[in-house]
DNA sequence: AGATGTGAAAGTTTTCACAGCC
DNA sequence: GGCTGTGAAAACTTTCACATCT
């Protein structure tokens, strides 16, 4: 078995949305060249992509959308309800909360935690938002498959490491903080202060200021 | 001149706030290994990373963490402020308008533009949230870097196009939609919904659910 | 003809390992 | 002894190009 790049994952995810719009517009088949054309990619890694979970496509025809679509379903396991557990209730909860895409990708918020007793006790739509003191609690009666941090940088850290004790092994990380390595978790980081830096270096790059440093 | 690949400035990104930690902890040197060791960082990565920008460090020494933050922001082009539009002003608006770490890195959000009337003519702090239909104006009388897209998925699209033909040339997209390459335009997307999905795929693969598709 | 699937080649990034300096 | 800086090797990813099938 041949290790699967993240990019390749990241990509199938992109086909994934464009599939849906194709089939949304009644196409029944689409070649990896029309696949291609949005985004950086070329028609050849599509088919490489494609290539590693099996044979799709039909020569001379290319791929037929809904069953590509499927089987993408199945490769990226969105078919298998995700139960998400949101750690923090503010503007980013929120964000994240609302956001539709995730009811797609069978992906539920099931359980909201927060420290700000100002909040714990409401309901966003049907989910109460409970106390963060509950964490444990939560974990050990809901099958809580990811956890969403999206508290504040100060107390991801902690926040963190509570999460692990109690058993979480996925964790989707909001705060702009790298966390330690733990076995057999898995911690993903989202760190939008990257994004922007990547972009100011680009502009900057783009730009022809001149460098202080070398440059070679 | 090299190249100077993503991952290679994502990390110097993410060097950076360790190296604030360090300084506020007063730590005066720190080694590559000492630099690699949160994250999934090798010392020789971190070497090799910061060995194309220059000779920072001082053999049997290390780095001097002031230093080296100090070339960190050089090269990154922290210190020059840079002028953020932020388009939505929506719960996703509102996370990343309330981010702490945005005025450290020196992006500043100038303008907010919102669809919502209800919305429009408010104030967050001091920044006035306009109609976006004073899109151009904005622009023309504002020295905007980066538009910053937080808008439904169903409107990115159209209001990206706008925002191009404008005259924006770099934007950050929150939507979970590839929008078109334009020449001389950097987009970068910030897709939650990738993010997510990956994980699934992670955690399937981690799990050993029997796969219906031949893996090889 | 038209488009996939895929080995092999090219290109990119990471790791190794060690000379060189503190 | 400790640690950087860096060519060279290894690993990984992308692109090429073409045999193969409809």
């Amino acid at each position: 078995m041949v290790k699967i790049s993240e990019s390749t994952i990241g990509r199938l995810s992109h086909y994934y949305r464009f599939l849906e719009e194709m089939e949304e517009n009644g196409i029944i088949n689409i070649s990896s060249k029309k696949l291609a054309e949005r985004g950086n990619i070329t028609p050849a890694k599509v088919r490489k992509d494609l290539s590693y979970f099996g044979n799709f496509g039909r020569r001379g025809l290319g791929y037929n959308v809904i069953d590509l679509k499927k089987s993408i379903i199945q490769i990226l396991g969105i078919t298998e309800r995700c139960n998400l557990l949101l750690v923090g209730a503010g503007n980013l909860g929120a964000a994240l909360f609302s956001f539709r895409e995730f009811k797609k990708a069978s992906l539920h918020i099931v359980a909201i935690l927060e420290k700000n007793p100002a909040k714990i006790g409401r309901y966003w739509e049907d989910v109460l938002i409970r106390d963060i003191r509950d964490l444990q609690e939560v974990i050990d009666t809901m099958k809580i498959d990811i956890a969403v941090l999206a508290v504040p940088v100060k107390s991801a850290f902690l926040v963190s490491e509570q999460l692990i004790l109690a058993g979480v092994k996925t964790i989707l990380n909001f705060a702009p903080i790298k966390l330690p390595h733990h076995e057999g978790v898995i911690i993903r980081d989202v760190n939008l202060t990257i994004e922007f830096e990547s972009l100011t270096y680009l502009l900057r790059k783009q730009s022809n200021i001149p460098r202080k440093q070398k440059f070679y």
